[in-house]
DNA sequence: CACACGTGGAA
DNA sequence: TTTCCAAGTGT
């Protein structure tokens, strides 16, 4: 058997003239690895580069961080999905100011009991940022191995993943892991892709049992996936330019964000039960809307309502408040709910101008609403249209 | 170990 | 349109 030459090197050289340049490749700080690797987790790179700038401006150090609440966090995270990952952020920032003198400790062990780092984060910081021969085994990594050595296995599971592991580990040098790794991540997503790999172009080639079998296009092997669908009732409650949301507890699913009640599978009375007592009669309920919207495997049919508030009774010590429409833009909320205010807003301009909404900025133009103009044939004798915030 | 956790873009 | 998925982690 023929023994072939480590191909480590021409993977960092190929790298090194034609990988991404990427905003988190600037300056390999720990703290700037740490943040692109928690925002890129399940999420695309395209994605990720605007939202990493901002945070960088907004944060850009560890200290920042330990010095801005929680909800500040969760606001720049919008849309991004996964909210645990900005919660595991915070403490892990505290956790590291408090009790690691506010540097990452350089050893996997200690890494990956910090929130937030899991194994491949682990790997990476100590790979990426302190250029130590660690693997960090992402999506990429290991497709390009799955196809390296045709590996017919799935590679999720436990057996797979140890196997995996030390594979990369065996073909790590001591040196340039830095560039080994991203070299292995650049390849697997300009090169050996999912789809239609490009193995004209790949410095690997004459390493690769795939290429040499034909199987690129099935390896790595997959695990199917199937998806439940949902149907989720939302109710938007309106009283006088106000709408009435929540914050959800710290729990598993979008923890600590904002929202507008909702349930899933129920009608507007019983959702209306449960917040009666922030709310009298409501008037003018009517269903304004649909959208889908997919979250982990499931496909949702959203059901939005719309109702005013005759009267409101205080939220004090509660989750619930009442929030004029212009200041929901300041509150951290799930793109499953922005989708909800939108249409909401939407619906709620357009009684005035049609929905185009020109450069009201908010709620101002209500400031005299009374001298609105209302639509024909319909009675408006009660309701948001007779009154508006002053 | 299996499953939950978000989202929006690509084919 | 439907399916698949993208630099995974926590429980």
């Amino acid at each position: 058997m023929v023994l072939k030459k480590p191909f480590a090197p021409f993977l960092i050289e190929w790298f090194e003239e034609h990988g991404r340049h990427l905003p988190w490749r600037v300056e390999y700080t720990s703290y700037r690895v740490w943040i692109a690797e928690l925002m890129l987790c399940q999420t695309r790179v395209s994605r990720v580069i605007p939202r990493y700038l901002e945070w960088m401006e907004r944060f850009p150090n560890l200290f920042s961080l330990t010095r801005a609440p929680l909800e500040e966090l969760l606001f720049l995270w919008r849309g991004l999905g996964y909210y645990a990952r900005p919660h595991h952020i915070h403490r892990t920032a505290h956790l590291l100011v408090e009790k690691f003198q506010g540097e990452f400790p350089q050893d996997y062990q200690t890494l990956v009991t910090l929130p937030g780092i899991g194994q491949y984060v682990a790997g990476a910081i100590l790979a990426i940022a302190y250029n130590l021969p660690y693997p960090a085994i992402d999506g990429n990594v290991k497709r390009v191995f799955a196809r390296l050595y045709d590996l017919s296995f799935p590679l999720e599971k436990g057996k797979g993943q140890k196997f995996l592991f030390r594979l990369v580990s065996s073909r790590l040098l001591q040196e340039n892991a830095r560039s080994f790794t991203q070299g292995l991540m650049d390849l697997g997503a300009m090169v050996c892709t999912p789809r239609q790999p490009n193995c004209g172009q790949c410095p690997l080639k004459q390493w690769c049992l795939a290429c040499a079998q034909g199987t690129q296009e099935y390896r790595p092997v997959r695990i199917s996936y199937n998806r439940r669908e949902t149907e989720i009732t939302m109710f938007l409650i309106h009283h006088q330019g106000m709408i009435l949301i929540r914050q959800r507890l710290k729990e598993r699913f979008l923890p600590n964000l904002w929202e507008i009640p909702w349930q899933e599978s129920g009608s507007p009375e019983t959702l209306y039960e449960t917040v009666k007592e922030f709310t009298g009669e409501l008037t003018e309920v009517q269903k304004i809307g649909e959208f889908s919207h997919h979250y982990c495997n499931r496909l949702a049919t959203v059901h939005l309502y719309w109702g005013n508030a005759k009267t409101i009774r205080p939220t004090d010590s509660s989750p619930y408040r009442w929030e004029t429409i212009a200041a929901l833009k300041n509150r951290p909320f799930s793109s499953l709910h922005e989708k909800a205010l939108r249409m909401g807003e939407h619906f709620f301009f357009s009684q005035f101008d049609g929905g185009n909404r020109g450069n009201m900025g908010g709620l101002s133009i209500m400031e005299n609403g009374e001298g609105q103009e209302l639509p024909q044939g319909e009675s408006r004798a009660e309701g948001i249209f007779l009154h508006f915030p002053r």
